[in-house]
RNA sequence: GGCCCCAUCGUCUAGAGGCCUAGGACACCACCCUCUCAAGGUGGAGACACGGGUUCGAAUCCCGUUGGGGCUGCCA
């Protein structure tokens, strides 16, 4: 396989998303597999929607999913003088005209209820450059062919390709002479992007025709859509990368799944690693149909990479959540959080739940008020039951708490199953969590004991039930 | 409106003309396991948008229809 140089451009103007995430994953794959390079370009030529913190949104969220660039990141608005060496190549050979039009002027020539687009007013004025002047480029009058790696050839037929802007009256360049300048500068092998630039596409086709340049494979990738089938939108869909990061969502598990969007290896295998998606990616077998981002199936895949994962490398992953409830204060409590973690990961789907089941061991519970009303009559004696036995338990340990739970429940005439709710309540503040009995040896008997007195209280506050 | 892209279970997909009684995964339902809840196991329901061709044979190829989406900016 040839070494392709790729480039991934995102513009600085919102949250990274989940749809960007995948392109610079698919771009990436690409130039691990090929032996090339990953080439990363802040496409910032628009000054008005240009903001410093989106830039660094972007770059973090590329370091945390693990998507390490070669080269880069090149800012295009560094690069101005480039873009204005092109245009003036394309205006001395007649392939650009300045053009004074304004938006309503055009507007104002046409029909009402007539389709938009320019209409070529400028086209032999011969017009200078002056203010509130933009570049044109003069589109010949055929067809134009887009060999799309993913799509195959596609025409866009002559005269369906109007006039457009290369330079704006501001002295700025428009994204496609841009981008068909550094395509060119830097390099790029193959451009691997999002289809809502298919349609631009033959634009940049046209431009490296007219500056004598060789450009770039092109393969056009499908849409991430939401529920309703639109393409993913910062603006109404809330698929921000930074979201899932702080949920606790793996960076692998949100790689491997939105790998799956739009390829799939053939098979029936889903879970790969960094190096089988490399070894086994393939354009050839892109999908083309655009695919729906189910959260769902992202938090399956991230439940599945939490049970695997070790205790060390889930807190490492979930920091900040771990720190926020005291389980790191000290390397006692580190060390009881590590043993707690295999009982709790398998049972959450994100690591923000995981600490939230975690919680118990280093606070105070608070226990729902809600959650005590479900308790049945006899839970306050079933708890002072409790209290007596776990108090003189030797040694206290799962084995010897479920041992001594069940003789219990035994002679109280209860479950095991119906016994247990009001302790883990009590001991826990929720209904459900890791399997009680360890969590109890973990807890120590202090702490236990405390927390099944506090609920005896308060379940004597609540009075004497009617009969 | 014009141009372009797309079409297999609810969702992501397998399927390169006979291997399809259309497979897997998520979600859903039932059962098993079980100290709760998960996990795990077993089973279940669930799709080739429609109409024409081509062919001995079509989910697979062609055309059309319908439906969805994108572009149509001095945004990228």
């Amino acid at each position: 396989m040839a070494p392709e140089r790729v480039r991934f451009a995102p513009s600085p103007t919102g949250m990274f998303h989940v749809g960007s995430a995948r392109t610079a994953l698919y771009n990436w794959v690409v130039a691990r597999q090929s032996g090339g390079a990953f080439i990363l370009r802040i496409d910032d030529t628009d000054e008005e929607r240009n903001r410093e913190d989106w830039v660094d949104g972007i770059l973090s969220a590329l370091r945390w999913l693990g998507l390490t660039w070669d080269e880069g990141p090149i800012r295009q608005s560094s690069r101005l003088e480039r873009y204005r060496e092109a245009a003036e190549k394309l205006l001395a050979s007649n392939q650009a005209y300045w053009c004074d039009c304004t938006r309503a002027a055009v507007d104002a020539r046409k029909p009402p209820g007539a389709p938009p687009g320019y209409d070529g007013f400028c086209r032999d004025r011969n017009l200078g450059p002056g203010p509130g002047r933009a570049l044109r480029f003069r589109v010949p009058d055929r067809d134009v062919v887009v060999e799309d790696l993913v799509r195959g050839s596609v025409t866009f037929p002559a005269g369906s390709i109007e006039d457009f802007i290369v330079v704006k009256s501001s002295g700025q360049p428009l994204y496609v002479l841009a981008n068909v300048v550094d395509d060119v500068d830097f390099a790029i092998t193959l451009v691997l992007r999002a289809e809502e630039h298919l349609p631009t596409t033959p634009k940049a086709v046209l431009l490296h025709e007219a500056l004598a340049t060789t450009p770039p494979r092109f393969a056009h990738l499908s849409f991430l859509v939401n529920a309703q089938r639109q393409k993913l939108s910062k603006r109404r869909d809330r698929v921000a990368v930074e979201d899932y990061r702080a949920l606790g969502v793996l960076p692998w598990a949100l790689l491997n799944y939105l790998a799956l969007l739009g390829w799939s290896p053939g098979g029936d295998e889903e879970f790969f690693s960094r190096e089988e998606l490399i070894e086994r990616f393939d354009l050839a077998r892109l999908q083309h149909a655009p695919a729906f981002f189910d959260e769902r199936k992202l938090l399956a895949f991230n439940q599945h990479y939490l049970a695997e994962a070790s205790s060390e490398d889930l807190i490492e992953a979930g920091h900040d959540l771990f720190a926020a409830i005291g389980a790191l204060d000290d390397e006692d409590r580190r060390s009881r959080l590590r043993e707690l973690l295999p009982l709790v990961a398998p049972r959450v789907r994100t690591l923000a739940e995981a600490a939230a089941m975690s919680r118990f061991l280093f606070r105070e519970p608070e226990v729902p008020a809600d959650e005590v009303e479900t308790l049945p009559p006899e839970a306050s004696s079933w708890l002072g039951a409790a209290e007596d036995a776990l108090s003189t338990l030797e040694p206290f340990d799962a084995a010897s708490i479920e041992a001594s739970l069940r003789r219990l429940a035994s002679s109280l005439g209860t479950t095991l199953r119906a016994l247990q709710a009001p302790i883990r309540l009590a001991t826990t503040g929720a209904r459900v969590g890791p399997p009680l009995f360890a969590a109890l040896e973990l807890l120590g008997r202090a702490a236990t004991l405390r927390r099944l007195e506090r609920l005896i209280e308060r379940l004597g506050a609540r009075g004497p039930r009617a009969e």
